[in-house]
DNA sequence: ACAAAAATCTTGACTAAGTCCAAATAATTA
DNA sequence: TAATTATTTGGACTTAGTCAAGATTTTTGT
């Protein structure tokens, strides 16, 4: 991306060091909870608010500088690869999160058999399945069923 | 479906009042939350706790006799209709709930362009848009950006 | 550059959804 | 029917996030 100010400027938003900061965090940590965001931009200018972490990433995902996406059994998460309207694989043992590219590359990319109506705009697509550490753990035996929904681990 | 106290031995779970009571809501309230499965509960039989709702909703849906489907800005939903891998259309405005059929009918119905190592066992898709109801409110128009996540009312 | 207006940031209380635990109770097995 | 196993209850607790009011910062107009 270019410069995180001029980013911001570019979409009308007024330039604080915490929206740069914020920005900053999500690109260089994918998939990260805003927690995870909130650490990671202690870890740059110091302190900065929850509440300034959440309206940041709000606005930020309004403008669509950044995406969210809420994953059963996890908190939502963040990035900013936007624009492309790919997909995430997500592993149900540890959470590991990945990005699959779309084919279409714009939403929506599927289109429902039977719009019942509905004025659809994007169609959201999360692969569930196990991630190439957590195999082992199982054996490498197909999966019949699912397992519980709760990740223990982050991304 | 046939008898629930059937249902569920067939499945190997003691029966109880409280799961029948359950099984029955859920069957009669499609995309409920667990809130409103408790009040059709405390309906049915008078009372329960909260906590034998959500321990009964937990084992019907690791049985795979309820599948529980967690939408981003809604509490987690239930519904008694199984084993089709069918996905679901939501309104961004009400959280107007729909099923639509999966054309495979199996899971996964659709292959990631590169699975990365994962072993994939689900396919997970949400069709966002507005109904029917909720269009006029929109002028009809075509939606450039999502609205805010958070439905207000329910299914 | 400077004052005024608008928007953002902070603090702290609050809410929703769900989980954890130990004791009481009910269902199943012998 | 008694013993064993599993479920249900009640209450405290946790996580993730929202709300509100005042203080602070950024932007706009001159």
């Amino acid at each position: 991306m270019t410069n995180p100010a001029e980013f911001l400027r570019e979409h009308g938003l007024p330039v604080t060091a915490q929206r740069i900061a914020v920005l900053r965090a999500v690109s260089g940590r994918p998939h990260g909870t805003a927690d995870a965001i909130a650490a990671d931009v202690r870890d740059g200018i110091g302190a900065i608010s929850r509440q300034s972490v959440y309206d940041s990433l709000a606005i930020l995902a309004e403008k669509g500088l950044i995406r969210r996406i809420e994953p059963a059994g996890s908190p939502a998460r963040y990035e900013a690869r936007t624009g492309d309207n790919h997909h995430h694989l997500i592993c149900r043992t540890c959470g590991k999160t990945t990005d699959v590219d779309c084919s279409a590359g714009h939403a929506p990319c599927l289109h429902a058999a039977d719009d019942h109506g509905f004025l659809i705009d994007e169609a959201e697509v999360i692969f569930w399945g196990t991630c190439p550490d957590c195999l082992p753990a199982r054996g490498k035996v197909k999966i019949s069923k699912p397992l519980p929904i709760t990740p223990k681990k982050k991304t």
